[in-house]
DNA sequence: AATATATGAATGAATG
DNA sequence: CATTCATTCATATATT
């Protein structure tokens, strides 16, 4: 069928079919700055006002919505600590059925290996520091402040929040002064 | 995660290179014990707990991992699913059947209903408001007979987290100061 | 060998 | 935020 034997997403050329192409796919230079804030900047939170401003810059690269931005965030943290969970040793008990069809034997095979005791164990959960670090608040940095855009964090697409309006949610009218740094990327994928 | 950075595939020569990927093959066993669970068992959605107790105990049958556990069920719900919808798409001549609203009788768990709605307005969720809804303190899964826990069932119950965003909201302290010393230097997207 | 198929892996998007 | 769905990429294997 047509499983295979398509070419799309590349990065040298911004192939935007138009219509056809439903699934954004991150330009190395968007992945560059996104995994740059979240891995090296620890930026991991990001703001409906953040997402914009990112968004905003990220479009010279490439077309890009907020939402993109919003998800992308999301899942990465997402999966994070999902691999983080699934690396955790299973408490004990646990009596899977998975025998079943075996030949005879109805012992449980896995029997006592459950006691393998990780690193985590306990403070997997959230909060408890070391796997979700907030940066939020006042997270300033010290390193060369350079301003990309100093403009004040407006409703770019005025789509935000339509069903929960009223002044009552989140400010506003903030000023972010979004300013990144890139100086150091992680890693730098492709060969 | 760096794997779609494909490049053109119509270079006529040589890509894709270095083939250090050894991806995990399920051995005989291995095989038997996923599908036993899966269709025996009608086993579909495995907890990460879940998983790794499953990996556990294919470990005497060979490497694996828990993310090969996690794949396996991903994937072959997944290629059900699409089965069935290759099969749905039949040419059936004008029956267009525009039955909106009912028909509400076999499937409908919680998908096949992909709405695309690119605006992206109202619905997602930043968590604007903070709080996380509802924790969901039940999986569906519709096991037969098979006891899978027959012990404890709390971990994922208990999900409670009042640090979610932190930073007090987004409306007044936003005033995080990222860098970006990026060089304007765009690549070749967006011509 | 070239093509087709099956399936592991990755990730964007969506839901609750 | 945790979990799930959908689509796609990447390959090993089967088929011709």
């Amino acid at each position: 069928m047509e499983q295979q034997t398509q070419q799309q997403i590349e990065d040298g050329g911004n192939n935007q079919a138009a219509g056809t192409n439903n699934r954004w796919a991150p330009t190395p230079p968007q992945l560059r700055i996104l995994k740059g804030l979240y891995y090296d900047k620890g930026f991991k939170y990001p703001t409906p006002e953040q997402i914009q401003e990112i968004c905003l810059h990220l479009k010279q690269y490439g077309q890009i919505e907020d939402k993109n931005v919003f998800f992308w965030f999301q899942n990465l943290k997402a999966r994070e600590r999902q691999k983080l969970k699934e690396f955790r040793n299973v408490p004990v008990g646990g009596s899977l059925d998975l025998n079943f069809g075996s030949t005879g034997s109805t012992s449980h095979d896995r029997s006592t290996d459950r006691s393998i005791d990780l690193n985590f164990g306990s403070r997997v959960g959230y909060g408890a520091d070391g796997s979700i670090m907030e940066q939020r608040g006042e997270y300033h940095q010290e390193i060369e402040t350079l301003p990309l855009f100093p403009m004040h964090g407006e409703d770019i697409l005025g789509n935000m929040k339509t069903t929960s309006e009223g002044g009552g949610g989140y400010g506003g009218g903030s000023h972010i002064s979004l300013e990144l740094s890139l100086n150091s990327y992680r890693d730098a994928d492709m060969a």
